[in-house]
DNA sequence: CTAAGACCTGACACTGACGTCAGATGCAAG
DNA sequence: CTTGCATCTGACGTCAGTGTCAGGTCTTAG
């Protein structure tokens, strides 16, 4: 599999994939040629990388989670034990900070409603309350 | 109020103060000598301004809103009402989206502390499921 | 064989919310 | 008055992930 196959098959530009693989989070065998050639298992490392990529981890961090994925031994898996709850804690940190800006956004919401109301409008979306968490 | 003052009253630095005035966030009466000064309620906005950056929306997004909830108009009432609801569902999409990725590092911890017990190690910190969501 | 397109490396551009520095001015205390 | 800290404007630096370009090589279809 070349890279742009890998592109084509994760949504993830060649750009990409060459950056995840300088920044250690992603390995190729080269042909003679020098051309990166992939197997299957990279597509969901791949997919894999980008949720973390999505939950803010920085590829530094994932750089030092992924030994542990791949070949757990005694050191990494206590050095990952920590880190992995530390970035747990985070995520559901920033969910709840996100939870709470939604609060704040819905707020603003009900005034606009209001003011829409007062100005004759006709609320067809929705109301706030009713959009499902 | 001086900027310095709202900076310590609110947690914000004063380079990010006159950032939010350049991006028109923020007021500030001048003195003579052209000196910011700010009222009590700049306390709140400015608040108000970081919980929506935390909720991930850019300056010129809070740009657009920030009119509406100053003096609303059916003009910009009716412009804000759609962008309120995108920008809702953008972070609750993102919440969606943290919870999965959390799920996928819970998926690594529960992994790790097989290793972890295979190993002989002692779970001493709370499971991964005992952790509150 | 040849042309087109995929790939290579290396480098610079960009975004956005700031940090930081320089040089000048303001302001309050001793 | 002076000393020292706060403030001003303007400009450049940062970070991280990615876009993009240049100039060259590889591969594959016709």
């Amino acid at each position: 599999m070349r890279i742009g196959d890998l592109a084509a098959q994760t949504g993830v530009s060649v750009r990409s994939l060459r950056y995840y693989e300088e920044q250690g989070l992603l390995v190729s065998t080269r042909s003679q040629s020098g051309q990166r050639r992939y197997t299957d298992n990279e597509i969901a490392r791949v997919r894999f990388i980008q949720r973390l990529y999505a939950a803010g981890l920085s590829s530094r961090t994932i750089a030092e989670l992924l030994p542990c994925v791949d070949s757990p031994t005694a050191q990494n898996a206590d050095a990952a034990w920590e880190q992995l709850h530390e970035e747990r804690d985070r995520i559901t940190q920033r969910i709840d900070e996100l939870a709470r800006a939604r609060d704040a956004l819905d707020k603003l919401i009900d005034i606009n409603r209001e003011h829409r109301a007062r100005l004759g409008r006709h609320t067809d979306i929705p109301s706030a309350a009713s959009i499902s968490r």
